[in-house]
DNA sequence: GATAATAAGGTCAGTAATGGTCAGGGGTGA
DNA sequence: TCACCCCTGACCATTACTGACCTTATTATC
């Protein structure tokens, strides 16, 4: 069930970003606490959770009277990003939820497919990363994500 | 004689899955044990005794706030040769050529496509798991392998 | 200008709400 | 007796949520 009060304000930040037209949206962090009838501070939590850079997405923020929250979508430029993602932001660990966003923002940007993406996720959640300690698995889960894009990047497919 | 408590509850989620439309269902845990009046550790044990990949099934799940069980019907009937290779393959290690050559029998069945079995090899041959003992890391890759073939199978696919 | 008041957002440790694991007890039939 | 299910409960792991306290920016006042 997706209905935690954290999902709800992720489809809810997501469907106002898909709703503006540059991939940029600007909140107020206390009036969306309002509208979820929630602390300021959960929606921290969400955005730390959900809409990290391995997630594709970028916040800024700044406080003080007039302050905001500004969510920026990454757009992913297939010839560029591509080598980049490969060479530096899976060189290094991943959290478990990082690993995930990575595969789901892959998919979103049409490099792997939903089987892909599926197996993908099955494989970076096997219990078997319990046995290994947490630099360990992080460090596999990025391994994994840069064995499939290797692949995926060959051109003879 | 009667029928155990572990029988009703899997007969439950049977009718559970049957009226799903896509062969999954999401059910939580303490619910679940609630309605049968059990403890909910007695879940865990009629999903690991009757929900396997060899059952034809397969669950994931998530903790914390908004956790939940989630059940996925598998689209092979039982008494197949795919049954036979899950149980085959449960618990076992493969060496890496065991390992290749199953990946590429998958293949060859139109199982897993082309990408899907480069991608699994990639994954089954990095190198990260000479850091592994062989042992685990024949284990890792058996359980790599079932994870793919398991997620492949998806009913909702 | 300098300073005080006000209006944002940030951090972090603690609590709540889930599900997972494992060792062991209790039947039941061969 | 022995093997094999079934079932339980104590303890563990993960994710979500809250509130007290902190930092920064703007605006009003002197």
């Amino acid at each position: 069930m997706m209905s935690s009060m954290s999902n709800k304000i992720e489809m809810y930040l997501k469907v106002m970003l898909d709703r503006a037209s540059n991939g940029v949206i600007e909140v107020q962090r206390s009036e969306l606490a309002d509208i979820f009838d929630c602390v300021p501070s959960q929606i921290n939590y969400v955005l730390g959770t959900r809409f990290t850079p391995a997630h594709g997405y970028k916040v800024e923020s700044r406080r003080g009277g007039g302050g905001f929250l500004r969510i920026i979508r990454l757009n992913f430029e297939p010839d560029t990003d591509f080598q980049h993602l490969f060479e530096e932001i899976i060189g290094e660990e991943l959290s478990q939820n990082q690993g995930e966003g990575l595969i789901e923002r892959l998919f979103q940007e049409g490099v792997l497919t939903k089987r892909e993406k599926l197996i993908l996720k099955q494989i970076c959640s096997m219990s078997f990363f319990n046995r290994l300690g947490l630099e360990d698995q992080e460090f596999l889960r990025a391994k994994i994500i840069q064995a499939a894009l290797a692949t995926v990047m060959r051109e003879d497919l």
